[in-house]
DNA sequence: TACATTTGGCGAAACGGTTAGCTGGAAGAC
DNA sequence: GTCTTCCAGCTAACCGTTTCGCCAAATGTA
């Protein structure tokens, strides 16, 4: 491969000249100026990114850490991420801890080595204390994506997850629900907490008491959902309807249903949170809220180059949008003799 | 951020000494690497990648072009692709193409700025004439994903895609069908057209003659199936089985005959190619032919780093995997009125 | 003509590592 | 006691850029 000092030889000019030449970073007179353009293109120069990034300290790199790749709502997430990267001129490294807190520090320790010049990460357990960089010297830039920890000491994009609950509860609320399960996300997890705090509030609002036995906690995980709800549909007094914390929790309740010879919407109503792609063929369609995916992917790029590019130290921002419900056919009223059974 | 020199200074050693203790590359005395390892704990020290890669030329990343993001397979593919670089001590890159050449092109030209060492690629288009990089200085080793070109000038890693549309076409026959209808992926890439062949061999040997009109020409995507799918199923004579060309196209699929109004598999029988995740909750289940994806990425693997450590020009190598056959319920004999005006 | 000012282009010092090759003191051979 | 041998650890060159500071030529001014 050519390098700088090939082209500056061929051309007879400094390196200075052709790095001018080829930064548009100096004035360089017309005629040094097709020399050293000639001699690139004879050589076939083309700079090296690694040295230009060493002395930058720029590389170019948006590092993505997800919690679950596997996770279809991820995934969509990713693919958004990488088209936002590529308008920005970013490329996109993707990263997965697999909701392991050693494996994020090993990423986080390894997005610091390639010296990504931003993160969005979905970050793992409760606290952000095993990523704290604070000691001396600027930490990368990062935006906590979905999840946050308390002390709100980092830039954050999430949804309100109380009130995705609440919206959810309540249109089952609104069609006659009263005997409502639950299988919750890791209430160690804002998202898990939030949602399910959303969905009692809207419980209590209408009076209504929920059974211990028809709520579980769970993992945002298919086969666990599957599990949870068999274990909760198959007691003699199943409820008529469930919510469930996120998209691929809400395909193991389906899937739980569907072996226990019931019927959705007839036997039970699903409502659910988050938006899997990919699904769309699916029948019924869930009644779910939506996370506005896209726009909370661009505000995460608009704070982390705000954050590159112009002020590297202005106080953390948290932005939060509101989560919209969109209906499907998973949801029916409850049967009359059930209505009048209700409190 | 400390660098080599401050922990030379702290530790009282030169930074050739520091540096044997990082890489483990010589022998330090007992004392000397104590020191420096607690100057390094306490400076907080780490090898920044972008100098170490200067002068070593690599980079430690790997990228990954796929033709879809937003399609599950590929999504898939991504997710297991991040494991494997991961335990390779790799960290991916992740890039769309989008099924645009244009794109690719770009992708490419950023790929190599970044130095990758070593790419993933599921080519758009039909020639690899847009990728050829031959005219002196070694390209950068890249494996061919699932789509091929004509010229095996590169290693590849795809699936028998006759075999494919064989296995599912004949699973059809066996359960009785004779009108099989497809929607198929585009002709002029080698999965398509492949698939294609495939399913029209296994008419051929059973004598059956498909209508024209029941066999479109689709794309890999949702939308487009639905579509071709409801032009398909709105004639008279609508076929009995389907079988479509990929994951998501059977969605689209799917979808329309809900929205027609029928059933799957009593109305009509679907038989599918490709691994979508995340559907698993779905009834009735696929039948589909699935691609060993984990071997796949694996194989990859091994091809790139083989000629990153190795052998940089061993001729190409090509390796095919077998796909297998996996019954769900999407299909069911065929009724028997219309097995006995079969030919 | 003499001097001040501008500016195109250059040399060299970073950036943060790796590594070839040198040095000097200790140990072993005679 | 002197000469080798050995090797831990150091010095310095190098990877391929960008960029600061400088020089000399060109231009402007009196």
């Amino acid at each position: 491969m050519a390098t700088i000092r090939d082209v500056a030889k061929t051309a007879g000019v400094s390196i200075a000249t052709v790095s001018a030449v080829v930064n548009d970073s100096a004035y360089v007179s017309p005629e040094l100026r097709r020399r050293v353009l000639a001699a690139i293109e004879e050589l076939n120069y083309e700079p090296s990114t690694l040295a230009r990034n060493l002395n930058s300290g720029k590389s170019q790199l948006i590092a993505i850490v997800v919690a679950d790749l596997s996770n279809p709502f991820y995934s969509h997430v990713v693919c958004l991420a990488e088209a936002a990267a590529a308008a920005w001129d970013y490329s996109l490294v993707v990263f997965n801890s697999d909701e392991k807190t050693e494996a994020e520090k090993r990423i986080m320790s390894r997005i610091r080595m390639l010296s990504c010049d931003g993160v969005i990460l979905v970050p793992v357990g409760e606290t952000g204390q095993h990523l704290q960089r604070d000691h001396e010297g600027k930490s990368i830039p990062t935006v906590l994506f979905g999840r946050v920890f308390e002390d709100r000491r980092s830039d954050t994009v999430t949804i309100d997850n109380e009130s995705a609950g609440r919206q959810a509860t309540n249109y089952l609320l609104d069609l006659g629900h009263r005997r409502i399960g639950s299988i919750t996300g890791p209430l160690h997890l804002t998202t898990g907490r939030g949602r399910h705090e959303g969905m009692m509030q809207a419980l209590q609002a209408r009076g209504v008491t929920p059974l211990q036995h028809h709520i579980r906690q769970g993992e945002f995980r298919e086969e666990v959902a599957y599990a949870m709800a068999r274990e909760i549909l198959e007691q003699p007094d199943r409820p008529t309807a469930m919510y469930v914390a996120n998209g691929v929790m809400a395909l193991g309740l389906m899937r739980a249903i569907a072996d226990l010879g019931l019927k959705c919407p007839d036997d039970i109503s699903i409502a659910s949170t988050d938006t899997i792609n990919g699904i769309s063929g699916m029948r019924p369609r869930l009644t779910r809220t939506e996370h506005p995916i896209n726009e909370m992917i661009n505000e995460s790029f608009r704070m982390l180059l705000g954050r590159i590019n112009t002020n590297p130290s202005q106080s953390p921002r948290n932005v939060v949008f509101q989560p919209k419900l969109v209906v499907g056919e998973s949801c029916a009223p409850v049967a009359p003799a059930l209505v009048t059974a209700a409190p």
